[in-house]
RNA sequence: GCCCAGAUGGCGGAACUGGUAGACGCGCUAGACUCAAAAUCUGGUUAUCGCAAGGUAGUGCAGGUUCGAUUCCUGUUCUGGGCACCA
């Protein structure tokens, strides 16, 4: 009987299925455990062999954590609204949700296929209306909250108007516009619609207008992180700015918290790292500059933001953004009509050319500053490399302390003036803050670092100046111009948003004809007459939304009552590890960790951070292969047409390029190679070589299978002719993003139909650690298939059929055993599954060696076995005569007195070169050991007689004599 | 430009707190079984000198600390990832 994967599989996978064995409750006496995967997005394209890595990292850690007897929750979801899907119905006319479904059920026919534990029976999916209705839910607590500076907490709307209708706004600086003050009387005497658009203000989920990235090709508005360089990230459409009215999320309330909670949580310090430059907080002071004009006087100042008030002596000039209102008024006869020169130039750049060719530019305003301890006279420039929507849009340029300012200095012949003496020497700015100050009136002397608290204190003093923390992270844009999402719970009254009642929920999405986008700038929504006409908010929620709260349904995925009992979520807790790619650092991640903590403010749940462990998967890479046309250029013009069919094999591609095979030698080659084609060599001056994709199932490492290739994509090559190297067509080789297009999938499917869902689970982890990216490579997997058929023949032979006996094992056999067992724990519990895969492989070696066929060994490296290849440890665990499942086995626990010895050959080196190996007692003391090795012949050879100076004992490690 | 991570045989990668570098697998190679092939098994496989025993060099490069460094420190090059006029 051999090894028979393809019935064993089946045979489990139903067993599986019909018993239920995956099915966890939320009622156990045993200690919880929440592993979870980020959930895909649905697309048309179906799994290859990068997606699943993390995913059976996952299963190998839950099914290990079962055996451990934790209660494991391993459940598994879609995240099915957003853009591709409704992108494919418009170009299909399919509905999404159809498309959508079907794209699903190819999904988990291939998740199946490869054995997952997950508890399907909790599955999750965020269009439909008995999930998205709690979204919706979700986002009117959101709706009806406010960030409460005093408490550090969210609180409700309710509380607020309250407060307002008391005391007016003094408690409750307004986090949209910090100058806006009223009284309790002025509250009271607003209409409504005045007061709703002031609560607006405060809302955690609010509409406003604000400048977006609009992407007219889509239609809609893209999140800052969906944009690329100007261009949209999903089809590299052009991006640009417009003004239009939104929701957002008010995240930036909770800056401060997201970043203190990383220090709560195991992520890698890469992810800490590119959140907390996400949320930029940065540390530093506003001043405000009296402004004069050479030929009007200015009522207004100016405010500045600056990290560095200690260079204040250093301010050469003052810029402003472009957008700043101040310009009108700083502006003179003389300035007018550069100045709108200027500004009309800047409306002229598009972001992108703004991002791509990073000119310098800029334009003097007309009007000054005053230096508020000098009193000088500092010009005020417009310039587009100063943002309008970071601190206050205007700074005070240093151009000996920072490079931007001192090459905008430089490029308009500003004079420079050096407050860091040696430290700036004329050709670049010297960001340092550890100079002693020249120049710098009471500052000269002081270390920088030490003069910013100085000049804080005295700008504070003086009341032109106070202590300021800014962010770079903006409030997150919430809402698209899109049909494939959540409705907004929410009817326009008045112009004043009011919200549905909890009971109207959930408010599902209609029906539609056309998914074109409305007037002006509108969703598809704003074109069904009984939705506009029953006043509905026409945007719908972005891709985000669904997505920040799924781990939370997971636990309690069938109450229709809330979003997740407090029971529930009571009980499951933090996800205790949470496994997916870095592709979503800044946008998921940061959402559902805002999310979590508004729940946990406003009291729906006990935690304030979502994940307690993160783990990272690399992205596994397509290794793609090509072919390369021969064209032949003729007068530089490049000739196509009788050389369209032949292919060069890339040895003499390269041999070409790098100048050892000349333009003769090569048409030689080929000429030679195919006497029925007749090559213009007389005409030809030059080869280019056109690479083409090839299908990597057409390969076999390098070598092209031609015969395969020409029967591709209808006979597209079946007339082509192949240039061989020593008999074979060699393929060039490219390591690339895995794609569709580049023809280097390589679906799991497959594999598994050749080798079988446990070898390929295994060889996805003996490919490397999990959290490094590495291209794909099957080659290897014929070795890993060996090992499970090797683990077969430790069970069966082939004539004498099931060779497991009950005798009982040898000393050396429960070595092997618990060796292996400790091993795997460790590696496990690391997440080195490769070095796990590894483990097992020199296990199996050792107990083919030894011939041991002993149930009694056997049993436990099963178990030990059963998280990295269930479907043969099970079947082999009914071999051995076990009627009830291995899943419910025990994961057995290290035996230290197998593992540990009495004596042990320690290494003995002269001057940390290891010179022998002796045998000793573990036992023995030091003094013993070192008479020991001062007799040995060997180490007496190497020390030639020298005498020992030094003698290093590490106790069950190592021996050295220093000589 | 700034920040982070990494660099080990022909290849993927081991080496947990500094202690015999190259585990395990692929590939290559020699052999056994076979009429032959497949499958399976056994040996070899960092480079270099040597018939061998054995020696010498060796973890991107240049230094340093140490009896001893892939591991720690300083500088440097390259590769991958993130951010990018954020004052």
């Amino acid at each position: 009987m051999e090894y028979n994967f393809r019935s064993i599989e089946k045979k489990w996978q139903n067993h599986w299925r019909s018993s239920g064995v995956y099915q966890v409750s939320n009622h156990s006496s045993r200690p919880k455990f929440y592993v979870l995967d980020m959930f895909p997005y649905p697309s048309g394209a179906g799994l290859h062999v990068g997606h699943p890595l993390g995913y059976i990292a996952s299963d190998i850690f839950s099914r290990y954590k079962r055996l451990q007897g934790f209660n494991v929750l391993h459940p598994m979801g879609y995240d099915a609204f957003g853009l591709p899907a409704e992108q494919y119905a418009i170009e299909h006319g399919v509905h999404p949700a159809s498309s959508t479904q079907k794209n699903i059920a190819t999904f988990r026919a291939q998740l199946d296929n490869i054995g997952f534990c997950y508890d399907w029976s909790r599955e999750v999916r965020t269009c439909e209306p008995e999930y998205y209705r709690f979204t919706q839910w979700i986002f009117l607590q959101l709706f009806n909250s406010y960030y409460n500076r005093t408490l550090q907490k969210a609180d409700t709307i309710d509380h607020l108007r309250n407060a307002f209708a008391a005391n007016g706004n003094q408690a409750h600086v307004c986090p949209a516009n910090e100058s806006l003050q009223f009284s309790a009387a002025e509250w009271n005497a607003f209409t409504e619609k005045e007061q709703e658009d002031i609560l607006m203000k405060y809302r955690l989920a609010f509409c406003g207008y604000g400048e977006v990235n609009w992407c007219e090709a889509l239609g809609t508005v893209l999140a800052n992180d969906e944009v690329v360089n100007g261009v949209s990230e999903r089809g590299g459409h052009p991006v640009v700015k417009k003004m239009l009215r939104q929701w957002y999320l008010r995240i930036t309330e909770y800056a401060d918290r997201l970043l203190e909670g990383l220090e709560t949580v195991d992520f890698s310090d890469a992810m800490k790292e590119m959140q907390t430059n996400w949320i930029g907080k940065s540390y530093g002071a506003e001043i405000r500059f009296a402004l004069v004009s050479g030929s009007h006087s200015i009522d207004d100042t100016l405010t500045v933001y600056t990290t560095r008030p200690d260079t204040i002596f250093g301010v050469d000039f003052m810029v402003v953004a472009p957008e700043h209102p101040l310009i009108e008024k700083l502006v003179t006869s003389e300035t007018n009509v550069s100045v709108d020169n200027y500004l009309s130039y800047v409306k002229s750049r598009s972001d992108r050319e703004r991002q791509a060719e990073k000119k310098i530019s800029g334009c003097f305003s007309g009007g000054y500053a005053i230096h508020p301890f000098s009193g000088k006279k500092i010009p005020v420039w417009i310039a587009e490399y100063v943002l309008m929507g970071y601190g206050t849009g205007a700074i005070m340029g240093v151009p000996c302390g920072d490079d931007r300012d001192f090459k905008f200095a430089q490029h308009f012949q500003i004079p420079i003036t050096n407050i860091i003496g040696k430290h700036f020497t004329g050709d670049a700015a010297n960001a340092t803050k550890d100079a002693i100050l020249e120049e710098s009136d009471f500052l000269n002397g002081i270390v920088m670092r030490d003069a910013i608290s100085i000049v804080l204190k005295k700008i504070t003093e003086m009341g032109i100046g106070r202590q300021k923390v800014n962010y770079k992270m903006r409030d997150a844009s919430f809402s698209r111009q899109r049909y494939w999402g959540e409705p907004f719970p929410i009817r326009w009254e008045n112009g004043i948003a009011k919200p549905l009642d909890e009971s109207q929920l959930p408010l599902l999405l209609p029906q539609v004809e056309t998914y074109q986008p409305g007037p002006d700038g509108e969703g598809p929504l704003a074109n069904i007459p009984e939705w506009v006409s029953e006043r509905y908010e026409t945007n719908t929620m972005p891709g985000y939304a669904g997505s920040s709260w799924y781990f939370l349904r997971y636990m309690d995925p069938h109450n229709t009552n809330t979003f997740c009992s407090r029971e529930a979520s009571d009980y499951w807790n933090q996800v205790d590890v949470y496994i997916g790619g870095t592709e979503h650092a800044v946008g998921h991640l940061l959402y559902s960790r805002f999310w979590t903590k508004v729940l946990f403010d406003l009291g729906y749940i006990g935690f304030q951070e979502p994940f307690k462990k993160l783990l990272n998967q690399g992205m596994i890479q397509g290794s793609s292969r090509f072919m390369y046309r021969l064209l032949l250029t003729v007068d530089k013009k490049v000739q196509e047409d009788f050389t369209a069919n032949i292919m060069i094999s890339n040895g003499y591609r390269i041999a070409y390029e790098s100048g050892s095979l000349d333009l003769k030698a090569l048409l030689a080659i080929v000429q030679q190679q195919l006497p029925n084609q007749q090559l213009h060599t007389t005409v030809a001056n030059g080869i280019l070589f056109q690479p083409i994709h090839v299908d990597v199932n057409f390969v076999d490492g390098v070598e092209l299978q031609i015969d395969a290739l020409q029967t591709w994509r209808n006979g597209e090559y079946a007339e082509a002719v192949f240039v061989l190297e020593d008999g074979k067509y060699i393929c060039g080789v490219e390591v690339e993003k895995m794609s569709k297009s580049k023809f280097n999938t390589v679906n799991p499917d497959d594999l598994v139909e050749k080798y079988g869902a446990d070898t390929f689970r295994m060889y996805e982890m003996f490919l490397g650690p999990v959290d490094q990216s590495k291209p794909w490579d099957t080659k290897g997997i014929e070795g890993v298939h060996r090992f499970l058929k090797k683990l077969w023949r430790l069970f069966y032979d082939e004539q004498k059929g099931c060779i497991v006996t009950q005798q009982a094992p040898t000393a050396a056999e429960l070595k092997v055993l618990h060796k292996t067992i400790k091993k795997i724990a460790d590696d496990t519990e690391r997440f080195s599954f490769n070095t796990a895969v590894s483990t097992f492989m020199i296990a199996v070696n050792e107990l083919s060696d030894l011939q041991c066929h002993a149930a009694a060994i056997l049993e436990p490296f099963l178990i030990l076995l059963t998280p990295y290849a269930p479907h043969v440890s099970e079947e082999l665990w009914s071999v051995l005569g076990h009627t009830d499942s291995i899943l419910d086995a025990a994961f057995p626990v290290f035996e230290a007195k197998y593992v540990t010895e009495t004596a042990k050959e320690y290494p003995v080196s002269v001057n940390g070169k290891v010179r022998a190996n002796i045998e000793m007692s573990l036992d023995a003391t030091e003094a013993q050991v070192q008479e020991m090795v001062l007799q040995h012949p060997m180490i007496l050879k190497w020390m030639e007689g020298k005498p020992m100076k030094k003698f290093i004992f590490v106790k069950g490690r190592m021996v050295n004599v220093v000589v």
